[in-house]
DNA sequence: ATTTATAATTAGAATAATTCTAGATTAGCA
DNA sequence: TGCTAATCTAGAATTATTCTAATTATAAAT
């Protein structure tokens, strides 16, 4: 069992045919904090860099390592993603309706959130870094990690 | 009952004497959306803009308001409050874990968020106005609204 | 290899926050 | 005054997440 499909060439969309170097980082991470690389923890890494960009919910990332047969259960998929969280690797969107989202940009960035279709696209913004030290200086504010979200139309459903 | 007590001069932290313009403000908008200003809508306005400065949940303002002899049910102030976020008046930070929290700012500002305490404080932030410009223009995305929050250590909570 | 101790996984129960439902109340108006 | 629509409400339902306690896997030591 496992994942051992010969995967006959296989490259889709995302891409995950050997092991991406955020993977290994990710593992490094938890190698670090002493934390086993267990295959289910392997399993849900992979998962997630592979679907960074669709900034997935647990259940999405639960989903689909079912589909592919590899079951993880979800309390696994919770505790793993709290224990990246805990790395810094990975933050955690919350928003005030609909389940957290994950995000493995760890540059500073701007989540580009549409109102209309929920996606949601990264955009780097170096300038975040200049306004952080900038609070840190002014306000003696000791800053950790920046959230920054736009919200409004992508040009998918934008009308005009 | 009502909120009033005389006010001797009353001039402390948040200061809810005769009824701040915000509470005006909100109010006209529900007008404008022909919504009727019913006492228990009016409590709760009262309520949030009273305790803006704390960012509450819905919680705290149900709380707040039984406190004060104010019966306002739950569901009535996750409606009301449905209907204020609607207005664009107020909108509401959701975090990966706790309750939403209420900001009632609508001018460009960070939200400085102490993960010692969890206090969230609002600072003023012009050029976050300038980035929502240029994210209009270079990517073609169109800017509804932002929510940038800051993480870290308040000056209270930091070791140094 | 076998034992042992610890770490990890899991299903399902429990909790927390929010939304829904459907009946009662209230307000504006003919 | 009565009619209609809006509003309010308690409690049920739902959703997302965390907790619990029992099982399974792993590495280390023998």
């Amino acid at each position: 069992m496992r994942a051992s499909r010969k995967a006959p060439l296989g490259r889709s969309p995302p891409s995950v045919s050997s092991s991406p170097p955020e993977t290994e980082t990710l593992l490094r991470l938890l190698k670090e904090k002493n934390v086993r690389a267990s295959p289910q923890r392997s399993a849900l890494i992979r998962a997630l860099v592979g679907h960074k960009e669709e900034h997935p919910t647990a259940e999405d990332l639960f989903l689909d390592l079912r589909r592919r047969g590899e079951e993880v259960s979800l309390a696994t998929v919770y505790n793993t993603l709290e224990l990246l969280r805990q790395t810094g690797a990975v933050s955690e969107l919350g928003f005030p309706s609909g389940p957290t989202r994950l995000d493995l940009n760890l540059t500073p960035h701007a989540n580009l959130v549409c109102t209309a279709c929920g996606r949601i696209s990264d955009l780097p913004l170096d300038r975040l870094s200049e306004i952080s030290q900038q609070i840190r200086g002014s306000s003696g504010f000791q800053v950790q990690r920046l959230r920054f979200d736009v919200y409004g139309l992508c040009s998918n459903c934008r009308a005009d």
